[in-house]
This record gives C-alpha cells, sequence and structure tokens, in this order.
DNA sequence: AATGATATAGCAAATATTTGTCATACAAAT
DNA sequence: ATTTGTATGACAAATATTTGCTATATCATT
C-alpha cells in the first residue's frame, strides 16, 4: 500500500523527475502533478493525496499562498515545501502558513524520500540549514532582549499596559493610587526610552519585556 | 582527529554511558563530564571542547541558563540540549537561550552521534517530534490571525499607532486631517473590538496585523 | 551617616485620546 | 437607482495621558 503524492510545481522537468522518483519507491505513488496551484482546491479534492509537494516560486497563487488554502481546507493533509532558495521571508512565510517540513531541492533522493515519510509520520522535516534559520529566529531575539533595569513594579505595570488598562484600571489592580501609577509610569517610559504609551507597548511585546 | 564534547548532566549514570558512547566512536573524544553548570565558564575554560552536550534538568544552574552562560562567553560552540521530556515552555526556552539542538534522551545511539556531526557541521539537530512543536509555534500564530476586515488605509494607520506616532504626526505623515485620522482609528478599534490604543497596538502585534 | 534606588503619594497644567454626532464624495455592487 | 463600503472632514465634550514639580519612607550600599 503505497502513499499517494501530488505535486504543485512550475517546472515541467522537475515534475517529471519528481514524479519519477516517486513511482521508483516502494512506497509512494504520484497520484498527480499540477503546474500551478490555480486550481488547488478542486485538484486536491479530485486526486485525494495524503501528502502535498509544494513549490515556492509558481506563477498565480504561489507556493505560501496555496500552504495556507491547503491548511484551510484540507486541515490536516501534510505540506512539504520545496525550493531551490533559502530566503528568509519565504522560509518564515511558509512555516507561517502552516508548512509541515521545508526542503531545499538539492536535498538527495534518500534524504529526500525520508522526509516524505517522516511527514507522514507526523513528523517535520528540514533541511539542516533550514532548521539552523529557523532556530536562529529564535535566539536572535534573545539576543537583544536587553532588561532596561525595570524593577518587578515597573515589569508588572508595564505588562498591564500591555493588557490595555487604564491608569485607573491599573491602579485598582495593583492597590496603589493613580498618581503613583502614573510616576511608575513615566519612570518606564524613562527607562525604555519612549513617551507614550503605544511606544512602551509596542517595544515590550517586541523585546518579550513581558 | 577527534572531536572534543563535554557533558553536564546531573545523572552519574547517563554521565558514564554517553561519554562511553563518545569514546567508543571514532570521530568523538569526551573531555569532560560535569555534574553541575555552576563552574561552567571555568570547565569550559579547562577542557576546550568543540561541542557541550547539556542536559535541562540539573540542580544549580539549570540548563536553559547555563545555555545562556556558553553564548554570552563562548559564542561559537555548540550546545545541544538533551532532556527526557517535551515540554514547550524548557524547549522555546532553550531555542531563545541560543542551544544549536534539541535531542530528546531516547534517541537512538546512531541517531545522536550523527546530530552531533551535524551539530559540529553547523547545522540544528532536532528530534522529529521537536521540529513539529517548533513549525508549529509559527504556524498557530497564523490560525488565529484573522484580518478583522481592515482596509488598506486602516492598517496602514494601525502601524503608525504601533510605531507610536500620535493623532497629529499621523496626520501630517498620511497628508489627511487629524479628524479623519480619529475616523479612522474608532473604525479600527470598532473592527478590532478594543477601546484603546495600547489593546489596537497590542493586538496588531501579537496577530501580526502589522 | 550619607547616598542612591525604589515605592509610595499629591497637585496642576498642558496635551492627547476617545466618543457622539453629522456630513460629503466616490466607487462598486445589488 | 439605491444601497453599501470607503475615505474624507468637522465640532464638541468627556476622559485619559503626559509632564513638571514636590515629598515621604524604606532598604541596601558605601
Amino acid at each position: 500500500m503505497s502513499s499517494r503524492i501530488i505535486i504543485f510545481d512550475d517546472n515541467q522537468e522537475r515534475l517529471n523527475s519528481v514524479a519519477m522518483l516517486l513511482n521508483l519507491s516502494d512506497d509512494f505513488t504520484c497520484s498527480g502533478t499540477f503546474h500551478n496551484a490555480n486550481n488547488l482546491v478542486a485538484d486536491i479534492t479530485n486526486s485525494k493525496p495524503e501528502l502535498v509537494l509544494m513549490d515556492i516560486d509558481m506563477p498565480g497563487v504561489d507556493g505560501i499562498e496555496a500552504t495556507k488554502l491547503v491548511r484551510k481546507h484540507f486541515d490536516a493533509l501534510p505540506v512539504i515545501i520545496q525550493t531551490n532558495f533559502e530566503e528568509d521571508e519565504r522560509i518564515f512565510g511558509s512555516l507561517r502558513a502552516g508548512a509541515n517540513g521545508y526542503l531545499l531541492k538539492k536535498t538527495s533522493p534518500e534524504r529526500f524520500l525520508e522526509s516524505l515519510r517522516e511527514a507522514l509520520d507526523g513528523g517535520a522535516p528540514m533541511t539542516g540549514s533550514i532548521a539552523v534559520k529557523v532556530l536562529q529566529h529564535f535566539s536572535t531575539q534573545t539576543q537583544t532582549k536587553n532588561n532596561y533595569n525595570l524593577t518587578e513594579r515597573e515589569k508588572h505595570i508595564l505588562s498591564f499596559l500591555v493588557k490595555g488598562y487604564s491608569y485607573k484600571l491599573i491602579a485598582a489592580e495593583c492597590g496603589i493610587t493613580y498618581n503613583t501609577v502614573n510616576n511608575h509610569i513615566r519612570n518606564i517610559y524613562d527607562k525604555l526610552y519612549v513617551n507614550s504609551a503605544t511606544e512602551a507597548v509596542s517595544l515590550a511585546i517586541k523585546q518579550r519585556l513581558v
């Protein structure tokens, strides 16, 4: 019993070679090849795949949009993105779109087939260099994480600001007066080098101060 | 020429077995084992490893704090986190701390050694289930991403709010009057179901509306 | 003992935001 | 032709935020 795979790729040569690779394998069958994702929902409905291989560069509906559509209409259907390039924008765009894996086209046939098995098994296959970028995405956020020397009280009040609480409400929540809240907020602004609540909230969220 | 690896783990048995596994391999040497990370900087300085294996549960300085220390003092030294559990908090904590990989202890010896090679090679080895969590971290953000039917103008003005601009400044930037800005902002608030700039900014950033 | 950081509190004023209400104009859709 | 959505603009009043001062008390450090 082999798993049904379909491929979206605007490159005919690539489409043929991947389909052939799949059909030569024991455990996969290529049950559809498409040059674009303009009729994606109908194409998937008709071909009933167990996994979708998606090229990222396609005319019309691109691979990222197409992945979003798959997520929307076929919730559990795994999508593996394939591309020649490793641009951050596209990688993170694809991941946000809900892709289950991200492979460079230069991946070896063995590793490629192994990745499909992994994805069908509920895994998230990624080319090594992609995994590195993903991890860096996390750590770079901490790199810039200065604490600005906010006191506990200030952090607490900042967190209320982020929730959209008014001075009055913060005062009530903290059991201090409106005036004291006002003072703490000034001090927060001084330390963060901002001069409005919106700036403080923006910075707090982006730099993970809360 | 085998690569020098050191291990931090409070479990003596585990420490021994991993060290033995490394020493039995052709390409690795265990050049240090430590029960805790309390003297991490000195330990690393003395043992000069090419890669660090870090247990996450340790008394005193835990694996996440220890990883931050490595990042701070030995910028390029790869750290692989090892743990028995897959709790989101710890996974993302480790990744934010700057870990280069994240392996479950139940990983097979073959896969384990292969992962070390990958890490030394600049890669980011992850157990499959961890990779899934990492990808889900991205996509869940998009799941809740409703667009709230904001118009282009509204999105544009919302982005200025996020930058902390005042009504006046937004009016000047957009070439419209203060009153019109006011109107757009009311409409934004209506659509986002909020009633203050801070709430709008908070929601906009968290749900990636800008 | 003096200093500095923190948390608290108050008053006043200048600004800014928020809400209510109304109105015009254009384009797209019914 | 009429409705709907969008962008624009205005006026006024009620609130809220921001800034400039001052002040006290506690705690830890020098």
